[in-house]
DNA sequence: TAGAATTAGTTCCGTATGGAACTTGACTAT
DNA sequence: ATAGTCAAGTTCCATACGGAACTAATTCTA
């Protein structure tokens, strides 16, 4: 199951990257959670992940008022107007009762418009308004902008291979199996 | 600043990954936030993010007691004992007091110890406790795991170029303008 | 076609979260 | 020395979050 190879290139994606970092001055902990972290990819996921929210979800707040879970309701539909609530959930991981709330702001703020979906009366069929479609669209602009500087670092050819490479672990994420929990004594 | 060639990037790195998912299926409004998406690389980091945490996270509140800020301690501590809180604050972003109350719980449950910093006694150093070190061992083996499943897609060469592109991503980080609020008509 | 099982979305409610103010200790300048 | 600034952690508090229970509409099934 395991071999001596494999250990080797669990050393190697630990230590991906470092020879690359050069002299780049690199916070301690920092360092050590790239560079001596048998949870690579979450480190690095989840610290990205960060630079990127943080800033933005502040920003767009204070912009827009918009929280976290509004803005991933009004980019989706920006993106594919038209869906429904549980579209949006199933996409986004987040709970459905926090894009429900999400959904029922956006509506009293005139952001969004909601329509009985006639094939299925359960559901509604989302619609953004002219006014929510000039927020998406000034929103989309800082984002754009700090993913641009946070890829800033790579050469064209690089963004794209980690494109690619992430896009790829995306779509195979359906064939994952669920995590087990841990047999307890019965 | 903006040359045609850009925009063909641009268009690429969107796409990026379309081919190679081949016949795949995915969610449409997922492929939509894949290939349709001008923020290419925060749905992608999100994405992941969220695959990794949202089961493991659970999962050790299950097994263990043991809630997310009060992992990041842990985990931390594990990767290298002796840490103060404001390390693992700015390490991992979360905020101070929620780094705060999450130590005062792990010390409640004598998971951590702590000890005044003879060199400033402002600050804690803290170590991880005997049970603690368990613990976290434990802890370690799903995540771990759980990283193997989700990168399980890849070849040991795309894993490999993956950790080392999103090394350099990291790295880069420092060097990254603060956002800027946009200005508003004084 | 009645009843069971499923699905969309909402409501309820206890808990976690994170901003801001606060406390205490440590440097800094005059 | 001594006020003034800064940094480490803690506490307070309003709010957001998400699990679970709920309602209503649909589909399945016998």
């Amino acid at each position: 199951m395991t071999s001596v190879s494999d250990f080797a290139l669990e050393e190697l994606l630990r230590e991906g990257g470092k020879r690359a970092a050069g002299d780049q001055p690199v916070d301690g902990l920092v360092a050590i959670k790239l560079w001596q972290n048998p949870c690579w990819l979450s480190f690095r996921i989840n610290f990205l992940a960060l630079q990127f929210n943080e800033p933005i979800y502040r920003l767009l707040e204070k912009e827009h008022g918009v929280s976290r879970p509004e803005v991933v309701v009004i980019y989706a539909l920006g993106l594919s107007d038209g869906l429904t609530a549980s579209a949006i959930c199933s996409s986004s991981g987040f709970p459905k009762n926090t894009i429900s709330r999400a959904i029922q702001r956006l509506i009293d703020k005139n952001i969004i418009r909601r329509e009985v979906d006639p094939a299925d009366l359960r559901s509604f069929v989302l619609y953004i308004t002219n006014e929510g479609k000039s927020i998406v669209d000034q929103a989309m602009l800082p984002m754009i902008e700090r993913e641009r500087v946070m890829t800033s670092g790579l050469t064209p050819a690089e963004r794209l291979m980690l494109s690619e490479l992430l896009a790829k672990v995306v779509v195979d994420s359906p064939n994952w199996p669920p995590i087990a929990a841990e047999e307890h004594e019965e």
